[in-house]
DNA sequence: GGGCGGGACGTTATATCGTATCCAAACATA
DNA sequence: TATGTTTGGATACGATATAACGTCCCGCCC
């Protein structure tokens, strides 16, 4: 994501915790901008490697409780089939929305198909089961991979 | 899992491998064997913790190696958001199934839903993406403990 | 049977991911 | 300023997963 495009994503997620009175720190922001600057998405130690400041190294539970942080207000997404996580590209609204990720160049796309979460809603309760949290991963190869043989 | 349904499903492995040409080991059976009696995900080092025997410990790549090939064979699954492994309920067909997960009592269901597959198969091809795998898991509460209050 | 090759396994060590705990600093509120 | 709450720093540790290397075993061919 380009420089001016981080900013936004900044200035709008400023903006929603404001709204829901919660507060976007240094820290939190800081691990917001790393993620949202990355074309890929970035492990927790390596987000910790990128935050590293001189010669002063943070501990692994910064990180963590930032991202803890990001995720509640679904500023982040969690790639659990990667362990890393990737900046949301639309925190507007609460959505679950689902991955493909390319392992031949390591991109993630997120996409929110209407579809695939109403086939989830209604496989569920066709059993009663009550949704907390999707997780919809497909891992595969991204179309322009595919193209180029790879 | 019931010990003659354990065995059913040993027994139908075998034919499996047999039919394609690999070997289910003794290792491998049994990891299988432990995944299938368990009411619930086990996850690695747990599958190690039961299969130790006396008093000589395995190492974990030992697990690690025999659950790749159960993978590879799709007689188990992993569940990425746990951490975890099921035995596979039809390994017969090559599928890709969905996981009902209950934060409440432990229990997975597996579904191989149809609606949710033919989405994801859209979705996937709108974008010109190759599906390899796919991870879907919704986390919450099944319908008994939904009912219960839980 | 003897030799060969490849797959499976044992073992040690280590990488990677994540959390518990405790205390100090910053902040909001009055 | 006093006070309670949230946030962050630091140490230690637990949990998950893999690299690397050597050995054994099995099937195959001679």
């Amino acid at each position: 994501m380009e420089a001016t495009s981080v900013n936004q994503v900044l200035d709008r997620a400023e903006v929603l915790c404001q709204g829901r009175g919660v507060r976007l720190t240094a820290q939190r922001r800081r691990v917001l901008s790393i993620l949202c600057a990355s074309p890929r998405p970035l492990g927790a130690y390596e987000i910790l490697d990128a935050m590293r400041d001189g010669s002063r190294a943070l501990a692994p539970p910064t990180v963590y409780r930032a991202l803890d942080f990001l995720l509640e207000q679904g500023l982040v997404h969690k790639l659990e089939s990667l362990h890393a996580f990737v900046g949301c590209n639309h925190p507007e609204h609460p959505h679950s929305s689902q991955f493909l990720i390319c392992n031949a160049c390591g991109e993630v796309t997120e996409i929110e198909d209407e579809a695939i979460a109403r086939s989830l809603r209604t496989a569920a309760r066709e059993t009663g089961f009550r949704a907390q949290r999707r997780v919809v991963e497909v891992i595969g190869t991204c179309a322009g991979c595919a193209e180029k043989g790879r």
